[in-house]
Order: C-alpha cells, then sequence, then structure tokens
DNA sequence: TATTTTACCTGAGGGC
DNA sequence: TGCCCTCAGGTAAAAT
C-alpha cells in the first residue's frame, strides 16, 4: 500500500530516468487507468506524445512529471498517484506487458537511451493525468524534486508533507486543536498532513504512545509535537529501508520488494506482544479499515482530565 | 460548515 | 474443486 515512503522511493528511481527525456509514444491500455484526466485516452496520448519531462516531484501521495515550455515555466504535468495497488516501472524497450498493466509511455532520453515508463495497477484506484500548474500560495516549491513554486491543479488542495521543508508545524499544530475528530481519522486527512496512511498512522501512534481514538483537539502541545516528530522518523525509517512491502502490490521502479514490513511495531501485529509492554496488540475496526494499537501503552486521556 | 460514510476495484484467503 | 464471503484501503463524492 503505497504511502508516502513507497511514493517517493518510486519518484526518485523515476527521476534520473525521466528528467530531460521526450515522449515518443503513450499506449493506454485501460481508460480507468485515466480517471482523474479531464480529456479521452487518445487526447492524454497525443497530448503526451513529443513533450520533454522536466523533473519527478512529489507532495505526500501524489507524484508528477512536469511539461517542458518552450520560453516558460512548465504550465502542465503529468500527475500520477498510485493507488492502492499502483506501480510505475522502467522497462527496456518492447517489454513484455506487465500483469494489470494500464498505460505505457515509452521515453528516449538524451544519455540514457530509450526507456519504457509502465504504469501497472490491479485494484485501479490509482491512476495518470495531464493536469494544469497553478502556483503555490506560500511561494515554495510544490513539493519534494518540484524546481518550481507550482503544484498541479488537482493536487493543490492537499497539504504539504512532514519531510517537506516547506512544511509549517505551527500549522499543524493549529489544525489539530481545532479539529474534534480522533487524532488517527486527523493524520489520515490529506488536507490537514499529507503522505500519511493507515500504516504509517498506526505506527506513529505507536511510537508516541497515543491511543487512535483520542480527539486530536485534546492533544497538549507536547503530545502534538512528540507525535510530528514520530510521523517523521517512521516515514524516514520506512524510507531507508525502501518502504513496506506486504506482497507483489509495492515496489519500487525495478519491481523490487521494500523491507519496512520487518520493522513495524503494532500495524498488522494483532495478538502479538506490543514489543515496548510485552502486552498483546490489539486490532479494531476503524471507518471500514483497522486500527492497530497497545491498549496498555496507548490509553485513552481520563475522562475531565487535562 | 464540518464531519462521516460510501463507492470505486481486484485478488487472496478462509469456510464449507 | 468451486462457490461465497470478507478483507485490504486512498480518494472524492455524497450524505448527514
Amino acid at each position: 500500500m503505497p504511502e508516502l515512503p513507497e511514493v517517493e522511493v518510486v519518484r526518485a528511481g523515476l527521476a534520473p530516468a525521466v528528467t530531460g527525456a521526450t515522449v515518443l509514444g503513450v499506449s493506454v491500455l485501460d481508460e480507468r487507468a485515466l480517471t482523474r484526466h479531464a480529456g479521452s485516452a487518445a487526447e492524454f496520448e497525443s497530448a503526451l506524445t513529443g513533450r520533454t519531462i522536466r523533473s519527478a516531484a512529489r507532495r505526500g501521495k501524489f507524484l508528477w512529471l512536469p511539461l517542458e515550455e518552450r520560453g516558460g515555466d512548465p504550465a502542465e504535468a503529468v500527475v500520477g498517484h498510485l493507488g492502492m495497488s499502483g506501480q510505475l516501472l522502467l522497462r527496456p524497450p518492447g517489454a513484455a506487458p506487465e500483469r494489470h498493466e494500464r498505460v505505457r509511455i515509452d521515453l528516449a532520453h538524451p544519455t540514457h537511451g530509450e526507456i519504457s515508463v509502465v504504469f501497472a495497477d490491479q485494484r485501479t484506484f490509482g491512476s495518470l493525468a495531464i493536469d494544469e500548474l497553478i502556483p503555490t500560495p506560500d511561494a515554495a516549491p510544490g513539493g519534494l524534486g518540484a524546481a518550481e513554486a507550482s503544484v498541479p491543479r488537482q493536487v493543490a488542495h492537499i497539504a504539504r508533507d512532514p519531510l517537506d521543508p516547506a512544511f509549517s508545524d505551527t500549522g499543524f499544530r493549529r489544525a489539530l486543536a481545532r479539529k474534534d475528530s480522533a487524532i488517527k481519522r486527523v493524520l489520515l486527512d490529506q488536507t490537514v498532513v499529507s503522505g500519511v496512511g493507515n500504516i504509517y498512522a498506526d505506527e506513529s501512534l505507536w511510537a508516541a504512545r497515543i491511543h487512535p481514538e483520542t480527539r486530536a483537539g485534546d492533544l497538549s502541545t507536547r503530545a502534538v509535537n512528540r507525535l510530528l516528530a514520530e510521523v517523521r522518523h517512521v516515514l524516514d525509517k520506512a524510507l531507508a529501508e525502501g518502504g513496506t512491502s506486504f506482497d507483489a502490490q509495492y515496489v519500487n521502479v525495478n519491481g523490487q520488494a521494500g523491507y519496512f514490513a520487518h520493522s513495524l511495531n503494532a500495524y498488522g501485529r494483532t495478538g502479538e506482544p506490543c514489543p515496548r509492554c510485552g502486552r498483546p496488540i490489539v486490532r479494531v475496526s476503524f471507518t471500514n479499515r483497522s486500527s492497530h494499537f497497545c491498549p496498555h501503552c496507548q490509553r485513552m486521556p481520563r475522562p475531565g482530565g487535562r
């Protein structure tokens, strides 16, 4: 399940291969991969063909490839989201079709020669689109890997992620203080903080010893700071280990799995001993999905307390 | 307005 | 062997 570290691994893998490359051709095999694209598949193919890619950028779980514009900054980008099972793979030209291949983009790189970017996606929650780039309100680069202070229109409502140098810790604290919802829900709200999904939300809350159902607005400043530090720590560590892979659904651009699944403390460890206190990790249902936590280490604040 | 729920989708795995 | 059910979950739209 690609969250920030997984998408960053993909972005970093893509960047050297696509930066400066020109699109030779595009094949859309399944139009469901273009659900976020305004036009038809044919329009997507023709709009992209012949364009040159300037860089590979990312904010949260969205990544985009700004397209060179004659005599100015890029005005458009190819925007990608991996959804739950999307993969972006680098393949030699003419490579056999991948299982669940949806879109193939053939590139010519000035020094590396020809290569194909293959978008494969089992559950079709992921998508590609061509979208307009709009200026960022804070005039900072749109995301990691972005040279320009612009962001695709469909990504503009997404908050910066905690690894973004322009992320505002103060803004995050203010946003939490205003929230009535459970902290877990707020962590998953991409308009508050981006890049955190179910796995890293559970891991960060476990590390910060915060019960997932704690009302966000009830958290002390100290607790919020601890949580933010743990979010960053968990994301950094997962990134260093190449991301979390449970199955074949998440892989880097070369099709290789990540190792962070071996480092999980709470997520998916139902019934296993908490690495901190030894008591069993529990799993509770949470809006169509699951929360994993240690009921001993992660206590709900006492009613009326604080 | 703010928050919560639902639809989207496919494959793996369990129960019978 | 095969059928049915549940689960995985990010996002956006719909509902409350």
